[in-house]
DNA sequence: TTTAAATTAAAACGCATGTTTAAAATGTGC
DNA sequence: GCACATTTTAAACATGCGTTTTAATTTAAA
């Protein structure tokens, strides 16, 4: 007794698994409508383009990570003291979060922004900087918090800094992982790439202007 | 009196202006040709493939830099005291000695290195470890005397963190720029961006362990 | 100057892409 | 059960890509 899925969602779940693995230009229609079972022109019909596709694929899970960020940063930002360290650990929940759309939603979701933010000139940059305006203003904001220090451009850079490694971390990481394994013997897991990340970013971002 | 440029050398120079502007998936050789102002077929004629274009131009750089920074690693391991700021100073001769390949050297590279490095599954990759292997080792085992309190794999990770912060930055390099020169009224140029992110990285590597 | 090699040039090839079309099939409301 | 809207299907379209081919041209050696 198979559940029926829409042709849409088909489409959606093909298409998500294989950008986050090739990214969005190296993925074509007809490898996602062959994955899916669908026929190649459903996408254009349900979607427009793939330009819409794509986007379509980010929203399912910025509109679950958004406003759980938000929230997260709006309540650290009411304390007495905001540490660097205590900014990130507000994207903890919210990723986490990101299982109840998918299995893997947290890493799903950080490879396809690598895969956005690695497409500099392409449409995403304008979609996501759309999307994520706010949140970055308010996440400038906190870390200025913790580091009154710091200047507004400073802080600016050392945020995309942090994105930078961020994102580059999660696209490279099953390759690294790989390597990591082969030359270490110790595999971990994708999910635990992050709590690596974090220390770094924090340390980082804490450290004194030269 | 034009001086004479050969079609290979003038396909070079057009195809790393684009590739460091677009990447190199998105350059065709429609583009560099026309650009280069050479017939099309040239391309496979000078240099067989694309690939092997794309491999002549990072070949250039890589040349130059390697042995400069494979001589300033040995010499910072002499010392007796190797700090962290130490080991990613390293980096700032051999990169300002791309400026005697061409002026805008060492950003062209960075940008270089940033899309190869995002090229995760192409051809680039294992290029780019062939050649960049046992400066990498290097490169660990330096930072190693700088942090003996970090494991090996620890280590690994944190300098992988580095490398995407510091490819990611330089892609991301122009229109962050702008964005800064907009928000902060503050233009600086591609050069100083490293000199931001040098006490970044260092800080981050330096950072303790969760 | 002649002859052979190296280079440039124009055109076409084969292939993959996103998209559109038009007909067939399916589902839906009366 | 009919009529209409929605969805699925197969095929073709238009475009851009890297590459190859073949001939013309330039260069260099004898």
């Amino acid at each position: 007794m198979a559940k029926r899925v829409s042709t849409k969602d088909k489409i959606l779940n093909a298409a998500e698994a294989l950008f986050a693995e090739h990214g969005f230009e190296q993925t074509s229609l007809r490898q996602i409508t062959a994955d899916a079972e669908v026929n190649l022109a459903s996408v254009n019909y349900h979607f427009g383009s793939k330009k819409a596709l794509i986007q379509a694929v980010m929203a399912r899970y910025l509109e679950v990570l958004m406003p759980a960020l938000e929230r997260e940063l709006i309540q650290l930002a009411e304390q007495p003291q905001v540490s660097t360290r205590a900014v990130f650990d507000c994207f903890r929940a919210p990723l986490n979060e990101l299982r109840e759309v998918r299995k893997h939603g947290p890493t799903i979701f950080l490879s396809l922004l690598g895969y956005a933010y690695a497409d500099i000139q392409g449409h995403l940059r304008r979609y996501t900087m759309d999307h994520f305006g706010d949140v970055m203003q308010r996440l400038l904001a906190t870390l200025h918090l913790a580091n009154p220090q710091l200047s507004p451009v400073d802080m600016f850079w050392r945020l995309h800094f942090v994105l930078g490694a961020t994102v580059f971390a999660q696209v490279s990481g099953p390759a690294l992982r790989e390597i990591a394994a082969a030359d270490f013997g110790e595999a971990i897991e994708a999910d635990q790439v992050i709590d690596r990340l974090i220390p770094f970013l924090a340390g980082g971002v804490d450290a004194l202007t030269e």
